[in-house]
RNA sequence: GCCGUCGUAGCUCAGUGGCUGGAGCGGCCGGCUGUUAACCGGCAGGUCGCAGGUUCGAAUCCUGCCGACGGCGCCA
């Protein structure tokens, strides 16, 4: 092998070095040989090509006959030159004249016919595939453009804790682990403690990782799952409201930018994200029933939504809407009573659109510790667990909102995705620990 | 927590009471200078999920268990 610098794929695949050797290294993704020639195409994190052995134009015989015997996702480096070729994938191939095998794979065990339990157990050889790849590029864009928004608008990243000494909402859906010779709990949310921080920082988010132990078996449900939230000083619903949907319009956009060739490869258009332009529909729980009546589905004032309302709110809308002023007993005890109908808290939930379901959850937070006390005393919650929360409205309480998204969610969302655990390279769900 | 479906070769499946349990893919050997999930010839590969029962005889029927998948509810 010479001392050529190696070449990304992409960059090959770019056109300008055609007519020049080239050196370039990946994975094996696909063999085939014919008598005297071996038809490989090399896969490299930037995507894959094409490269073209004849015995007769190798510089080394002992290269060509690695090249016959190497599997699929042999590990590799090859150098020659690089030619247009309308025959190959993409356009273009290598033309090889060395080729190295730097490991010699076994037989890798995916192969064309998969069921979804082979591919979950073979998780960390399926995260190679060109699905999970376009996907995870996805994850890391919304990660970015999240980062880059909230900077442009004066958030802090803050990092709240994951271990956490009592329930935050709903006790029955924590996982419990040991702690010393005490239990502790996994984090649901990082809501209480972002609340915490507005009193230095004004405006904070953070992206953790949290935990539901809720028996789920659905295509938005994971056990632990990507939080983005976000908490904000002297901001009203309605603040809290702009401020979700432009970070998530900031983020559609970056991503349709951003990875073009990914989505394509995903089957979503670019355009579909482009469009996701503020202010996205509001409408508030009284008129989304109303809505759903008109299509032929009675709910009771009070009822919470479930996955066929979701999909009948959202079928004819290419934006996600928001569905806010929620009755005060399907919520929780944090949510802000609206001063004009105590019925209803001032928050509010977005649903992506194609039935892709909630992405969002928001609300104006309560600011008056007895409401506060009172709220969590209908619930029999444990006011001592709750102590170092209600000083929060002892020293300097102000209007404060903030939101939580479902990282995976909005993948999904953006990817077209077929089911939450393709967002998520290790897929936690009741039935999934290992790999 | 509830409803449903499925466990047979490394993978995807056929076989549903009777002779030695099959195919395709993948692998190995051989052939082939333009393959695209190549093709042609040959070879190897099995605890029929586990346990018990019915029967002259069970992959096949029954019971229990285990595992997985799909959906509902709950949520982001």
């Amino acid at each position: 092998m010479s001392e050529l610098p190696f070449k990304k794929v992409d960059e090959l695949l770019g056109g300008e070095l055609v007519g020049e050797r080239v050196r370039t290294r990946g994975w094996i993704y696909r063999t085939r040989h014919k008598g005297k020639m071996v038809f490989t195409v090399i896969r490299d994190s930037s995507g894959i090509i094409q490269a073209t052995l004849f015995k007769g134009d190798m510089e080394s015989e002992d290269d060509f006959n690695d090249a016959k015997k190497a599997l699929v996702e042999s590990s590799v480096e090859v150098e020659g030159i690089l030619v247009e070729e309308p025959r190959a994938p993409g356009g273009y191939e290598i033309q090889v004249r060395r080729f190295h095998v730097v490991h010699f794979a076994e037989i890798f065990p995916i192969t064309k016919d998969q069921s979804e339990e082979f591919l979950m157990d073979k998780r960390h050889l399926w995260v190679r595939s060109r699905r999970l790849t376009a996907i995870a590029k996805i994850k890391h864009s919304l990660f970015k453009a999240a980062r880059e928004w909230f900077d442009e608008q004066g958030f802090y990243e803050v990092t709240p804790p994951i271990l956490t000494g009592s329930a935050a909402e709903g006790g029955a859906t924590l996982f419990e682990v040991k702690y010393f010779g005490d239990k502790a709990y996994l984090s649901q949310s990082a809501q209480l403690y972002l609340e915490a921080m507005i009193f230095s920082l004004e405006n904070v988010y953070s992206i953790t990782p949290s935990f539901r132990a809720e028996k789920s078996r659905t295509r938005k449900h994971l056990t632990e799952f990507w939080h983005l939230e976000a908490e904000e000083a002297w901001t009203g619903l309605e603040g809290n409201i702009k401020i979700q949907e432009e970070l998530l319009s900031h983020i559609a956009h970056r991503v349709a930018e951003w990875n073009r060739k990914e989505l394509e490869f995903l089957g979503r258009d670019p355009k579909d994200l482009l469009k996701i332009e503020t202010p996205f529909p509001r409408y508030r729980y009284s008129e989304a029933l109303d809505n759903l009546r008109k299509k032929g589905v009675e709910l009771e004032w009070g009822d919470d939504f479930g996955a066929p309302e979701e999909r009948k709110l959202t079928e004819d809308e290419e934006l996600p809407i928001f569905v806010t002023h929620w009755p005060t007993e399907a919520k929780a005890f944090y949510m802000r009573w609206d001063p004009k109908d105590t019925r209803v808290v001032l928050n509010d939930d977005m649903l992506a659109p194609e039935g892709y379901g909630e992405i969002f959850g928001a609300s104006e937070r309560e600011t008056d510790v007895n409401h506060l006390i009172e709220r969590l005393k209908a619930e029999d919650a444990n006011i001592e667990d709750y102590e170092w929360y209600l000083d929060l409205r002892r020293y300097g309480s102000v209007q404060h909102s903030g939101f939580g998204m479902g990282v995976e969610r909005v993948v999904a969302w953006l990817s077209k995705a077929e089911h939450i655990r393709e967002t998520i390279p290790f897929p936690r769900t009741p039935s999934r620990i290992r790999p």
